[in-house]
DNA sequence: CTCTGGTATGGAACCGGTTCCGATTGTAGC
DNA sequence: GCTACAATCGGAACCGGTTCCATACCAGAG
C-alpha cells in the first residue's frame, strides 16, 4: 500500500542506509548520490512513516494535553496556544478531557508512559503526589498551566494579585461594600484560581481598614445560571454591595444578567468585574482582569519542547503580566 | 528504559510469540503457561508499547479532527462529544484547528496519510475536491459533521428547516418584518449553514406572503462585536424591523447588546432568536433553535469506528433533530 | 504399536524506519 | 607507486511488537 524507503533505495540504486541520510540532512553524502536520491522520492511520492521512525528514534512526536472542562471559555483559549505553538513545533498534540474523577484517573493510570508521549501539559489541574510520583519514575517532561506544584514547571498569572487589581479599582472608585462571587474549590479536580482570587480581594480590602463579610462571598459552579441565582441572593439581602468581583467573565456575566433582572442599572448601581478578558469581556464591557491565555499555551509549549531537547529549565514558576481593563461596567458607587 | 516483551518471555521462560498470545487473549494457549505469562507481566509491571504494536499492526489507534475556529462554543461542544466517544472507543484525539487558508491546506496536504491516522472527522468545513482525492487515493475513512459533500458520509442538522422554525415561530407571534444577522459565507474556508439559515427564513418568509427587503440582511463576521454593529445599524434605520433571527447564539448576543444600547426592550420592542442553544443562550433567556451539538460528535465518532471496522456505512447523511426552545426573547411584536 | 489430527509453543520474518560498522573508493603526501 | 586517511555508502542490527510456520507433544482411533 505505501512506498516505504525500500523502494526509493531500489530505485535510485543505492542502499536503505543512505536514503535515510539523505532524509534526515545528515552529511558525508555524495552530492550526484542526494539528487539521484531526493529523484526518487519524488517520482514515488515518498513520505516517511511516522510511527517506524518512532519506534526506531523512541521518541513520539507527540505530547498530551489534559483539561478539565472544555467548556471554558478560558481553557479553550489556552488550548488554542498550545496547538498554535506545537504545529509550529511539528508535534502532534492528543488531548484529554477530564470532567469526572474517573476519568483523571483513567488519565493519569495509563496516559504518562515515556512510550506514549514525549511530554504533557496540564491545564488548570494540579497533580496529586501520586500522580506526580508515576510521572516523576518515568521521568516525562511536564509543564504546568495555571496550576501549581512546588517541584514543577508552571506558566501561572498572579492570581491574588489579579483579585486585588480588581478590588483595588473598585475601592478606589469609593466602594466600601464589595462581594465575590467564585468557584467552588472543588476538592477532586482541585481549581485554586478562584480561592487565590478571593485571597487577593480579601487582601486589598483588609489594607483599606475595611473587611469583607461572609454574607457577600458566595461560591458555586461555573456556570452563570448559577452565578446569577447567588447574585440574585446576594443584592437582595439587606445590605447589598454596592460592587461584586467575579472570578471569571462567565460569572461576571451572571451577575450582570441578576443585576439587570433586578431592574439595576449597571454601573449606576452596581458594579461588576470579571477575570480573563475573553471575548465576552469586550462583547458585554465588563470591566476585568486580563491574563494572557493564548499565550500560556505558547509559552507552556515553548518551556516544554525545550525540556524534551535538554534545555535546561530555567525558573520554575514562570508568572505572566495581569492587567485590569477597564470598561463600562464599573463606576463610582450611586451615593 | 522500558520494559519489553522479550524481558517479559525470558522471565516466564516461553517465547515472545506467546506472551503476544497472551497479552492479545488468543485461543490454544495452556493455561499453566499463562498464568506463568501474567505473573511475569504483573512483576516486572509490563506495558506493552504502543508504537511497536501500531508499526506491526498497521494501525494507529488514533483519528484526527479537522475544525475551524477552535474559538466556537459551537465547534467546541462537538470536539467534546468527539473526545468522549473516541477515548471510549480507546481511539486517540489529535486536533487541528485551522484558523487560516494557509493552514488549511497544510492539514489537508499533510495530514491524510494512512500511516498516521485510522480516520478523520471534519467539523465544519467542507473539502474541496482536491482535497477529498487525496483522501479517496488513500482510502481513509472521513465523517464529516456540520458539513457537506455529496459523497462523504456526515452528520447534519437541517439548517434550512431551522431557519424556518425560527422564522415560523416569530411569524406566528405576529411578526411582519424581520431580519436575519449571519457569517460570512467565507470563500475559502466555507461555511455554509448560516447561508441555509438564511435560505429556511427566506422560504418560511415567502411561503407567507411576505419579503425580507435587503436591508434587514445583515452579514458579518461571527463575532458578538460585529453583529451589536450590525444589528445597531439595523434598527436605527427608517424602517427597522421587530425581530431578528441570528445565525448564532454569540450574534443572538450581539443583537441583544444593541437593542440594550438602544434602549430598547426586548422581546417588547424587539424580538430576538438565536441557534445552537449553547450555554450562553440559556442564560440569556434567548429563543434559539437548538441542534444536538455534543451528540454531532458522539455519532460522527461511532459511523467512524463503524467505518474503520469494517461496518457498512448506512446512510450517508445522517440528520440530527433540531428543535426550537422559546425563552423570553421573543414576543409578539408591540403594535 | 503406529498413525492421525489437533494443540501448544518457540522462533523466524515482518512492519518501516535509523544507526553503526566495516568495506570501498578516491586523493594527498612522500 | 605505495601508504594513510577521509569521504562515501551498503547492509546488518536494532527499535518492540505480531503473526506465520514448523515442530514437539499428546490423545484417540485403528
Amino acid at each position: 500500500m505505501g512506498v516505504t524507503i525500500s523502494d526509493v533505495a531500489r530505485l535510485a540504486g543505492v542502499g536503505r542506509g543512505t536514503v535515510s541520510r539523505v532524509l534526515n540532512e545528515r552529511a558525508n553524502v555524495d552530492p550526484r548520490t542526494r539528487s539521484r536520491v531526493l529523484e526518487a522520492i519524488a517520482a514515488l511520492d515518498f513520505v516517511p512513516n511516522p510511527t517506524a521512525r518512532r519506534l526506531s528514534l523512541r521518541r513520539t512526536q507527540t505530547i498530551a494535553v489534559i483539561l478539565p472542562f472544555l467548556t471554558r471559555p478560558s481553557a479553550v483559549e489556552r488550548l488554542r496556544g498550545v496547538e498554535a505553538a506545537l504545529v509550529r513545533g511539528g508535534y502532534d498534540m492528543i488531548v484529554f478531557n477530564v470532567e469526572t474523577v474517573e476519568r483523571r484517573e483513567a488519565v493519569f493510570r495509563d496516559l504518562p508512559r515515556r512510550e506514549r508521549v514525549d511530554g504533557l501539559i496540564i491545564i488548570s489541574l494540579s497533580p496529586h503526589e501520586t500522580e506526580l510520583e508515576r510521572i516523576g519514575r518515568i521521568d516525562l517532561p511536564v509543564v504546568l498551566i495555571d496550576a501549581h506544584h512546588r517541584t514543577l514547571p508552571r506558566v501561572v498569572a498572579d492570581d491574588v494579585l489579579g483579585g486585588r487589581l480588581a478590588s483595588r479599582h473598585l475601592l478606589a472608585l469609593g466602594h466600601r461594600r464589595i462581594g465575590f462571587i467564585g468557584d467552588i474549590p472543588r476538592i477532586p479536580l482541585a481549581f485554586t484560581s478562584s480561592r487565590l482570587r478571593l485571597t487577593g480581594v480579601r487582601r486589598e480590602i483588609t489594607a483599606a481598614g475595611l473587611t469583607i463579610p461572609a454574607s457577600l462571598v458566595a461560591i458555586g459552579d461555573h456556570s452563570p445560571r448559577r452565578s446569577t441565582e447567588l447574585a440574585t441572593r446576594m443584592l437582595t439581602q439587606r445590605l447589598p454591595p454596592t460592587a461584586i468581583v467575579c472570578a471569571s467573565d462567565t460569572q461576571a456575566a451572571g451577575a450582570l444578567e441578576a443585576a439587570n433582572a433586578l431592574g439595576m442599572n449597571v454601573p449606576g448601581d452596581l458594579s461588576v468585574t470579571g477575570y480573563d478578558d475573553i471575548e465576552l469581556a469586550d462583547h458585554l464591557g465588563l470591566t476585568t482582569v486580563r491574563q494572557p491565555l493564548f499565550e500560556s499555551g505558547v509559552r507552556a509549549v515553548e518551556r516544554l519542547l525545550g525540556m524534551i531537547h535538554g534545555t535546561p529549565p530555567g525558573v520554575l514558576r514562570e508568572v505572566q503580566p495581569i492587567s485590569l481593563v477597564v470598561r463600562r461596567s464599573t463606576a463610582p458607587p450611586s451615593v
